[in-house]
RNA sequence: UCCUCGGUAGCUCAACGGCAGAGCGGGUGGCUGUUAACCACUAGGUUGGGGGUUCGAAUCCCUCCCGGGGAGCCA
């Protein structure tokens, strides 16, 4: 007998059916059992009474315990007693593999036990409607840059150089030298899109940060478009259409998964063009106005960040943030070279910067004082120069960070839950 | 790295200087419509490690270890 999925119970009714799963719970009331079978795709309440079952069947049942994995053969019945309105009437059990002394129950733990758990968390209803917005969000990611043209043209994850700086890294032993774990592709996209024109790169990044905050991992994913021949004001439209399509993506697929996390809906409906921009100025006269400890020149702090999107119901672009706290690739504003070519995107409802990117310095000559003046050493960007001495260009690139994406649309407070297997800097296992 | 809170049964917590307890989970029994089912009984402990104060320490002090929350930095 074939497989059925429990997300297409409902076609089935009237029909006996095979499902394969585990053990979600289970309830007894004599001669009269409740089970709740999980598949990956849903739950299902599975009947079995000891007056039409098989003796057999109903000695099988008096073993089972949490996430025993199960086939079962039953009817399928409409009945509205039963969350979701479908249930199965057992004709058949059979047991695959005994499950002893699981330890996450349906009641509450604390949130070291169930990251230690990590590898059973994600089996519960929060976690695993999480995890599958991350995967449509992915999706979401694919599909609206290869539908504009763009190549995915990943970048290395083993590099010998810092892109930004050199205290965030982390370090390994590379056959006797010196390697790091990127850090951002965003140097490679360079190359890339003087290439192939327009270019992304998608994968896990690495911060060796001692950060401990509800918005950072140590390994995270990033997704990093650059654009040739782009320059800011079309940088800034191209992420706000990006995150309009992503965010209709996921209330267009994700419905299901959103309910279990109880996720208002209508703020995300309200996610659409065009975005409110910001010059780094008024930003920072906003926040001395509302009386923020803030000073002028610095990057914000997230209860800057909060200020900034707190007037608004849709996410904030902060554009020309000074160039002293922004990286040396960044192209200074003709307008007042203090201050760079940047935006960030701040998600609303207190998400903060889930955006970061600008126009890069497209002039050798004002590249390699960069360099020297960030202290970088000038060798190890001689291919990066490259780019600037065989047909510089103006171009632009940003970077998103995947699991702050996926935490926003969630409405979930951790940003470790957005990610199967989280590293934090006290976390390494499982 | 800094600030802050915590570590007691498998889990979530209580006891706050005087006999270490409850709920859930486990086990046993009961119940034909349960919804994190319910009811009864039952097993389960070197109170994170070390040192100190005290007649007496889970409780107070010192120290180390481990973790949670937050900050800076960033996506």
């Amino acid at each position: 007998m074939t497989q059925t999925y429990i997300s297409d119970i409902a076609a089935q009714a009237g029909e006996t059916v095979e499902l394969r799963g585990w053990l979600y719970n289970f309830r007894s009331s004599g001669k009269l059992k409740f089970l709740l079978l999980r598949d990956g795709t849903g739950i299902i309440q599975c009947v079995l009474s000891k007056k039409e079952a098989p003796d057999a069947v109903w000695e099988a049942s008096e073993t089972l315990a949490q996430e025993t994995a199960l086939i079962l053969r039953g009817k399928v019945n409409q009945d509205d007693r039963a969350p979701g309105g479908f249930e199965i009437w057992l004709s058949d059990l059979q047991i695959v593999g005994a499950s002893v002394d699981y330890p996450i129950t349906l009641k509450e733990h604390g949130d070291a036990f169930l990251l230690d758990n990590r590898h059973l968390w994600i089996r519960s209803k929060k976690q695993h409607a999480v995890l599958r917005v991350r995967h449509q969000v992915i999706k979401a990611i694919r599909d609206f840059l290869d539908d504009r043209g763009f190549i995915n043209f990943d970048a290395p994850i083993l590099t010998p150089n810092a892109s930004e700086g050199t205290t965030t890294l982390f370090k390994i032993d590379y056959f006797g030298e010196n390697a790091y774990l990127s850090q951002s592709g965003q140097l490679y996209q360079e190359p890339g899109c003087a290439a192939f024109g327009k270019t992304y790169c998608f994968g896990p990044t690495f911060r060796a940060e001692k950060s401990k905050t509800r918005k950072h991992l140590t390994e995270f994913w990033m997704v990093e478009p650059e654009v040739a021949f782009m320059e800011l004001p079309e940088l800034m439209e191209l992420a706000e259409d990006f995150i309009c399509f992503i965010v209709n993506r996921a209330l267009d697929r994700c419905q299901p998964d959103l309910e279990v996390l109880e996720r208002d809906l209508e703020p995300l409906k309200r996610v659409q063009k065009p975005f409110p921009r910001m010059h780094y100025n008024d930003a920072s006269k906003l926040l001395r106005d509302k009386g923020l400890p803030f000073t002028h020149g610095d990057d914000f702090g997230a209860p800057d960040e909060e200020a900034i999107t707190a007037g608004s119901d849709r996410p904030v672009i902060v554009h020309r943030f000074p160039a002293a706290i922004k990286a040396f690739y960044m192209k200074p504003d003709p307008v007042d070279p203090t201050l760079s070519l940047s935006m960030d995107v701040l998600a609303p409802e207190g998400y903060g910067e889930i955006i970061g990117g600008s126009q890069r310095e497209d002039d050798l000559k004002v590249l390699e004082e960069k360099i020297h003046e960030h202290k970088l050493p000038r060798e190890a960007f001689e291919w990066y120069l490259d780019v600037r001495r065989y047909g510089t260009f103006p171009h632009s690139g940003f970077g998103m960070g995947l699991e702050r994406t996926v935490s926003w649309i969630c409405g979930i407070h951790h940003i470790r839950e957005a990610i199967p297997f989280p590293r934090m800097i006290h976390r390494l296992k499982p």
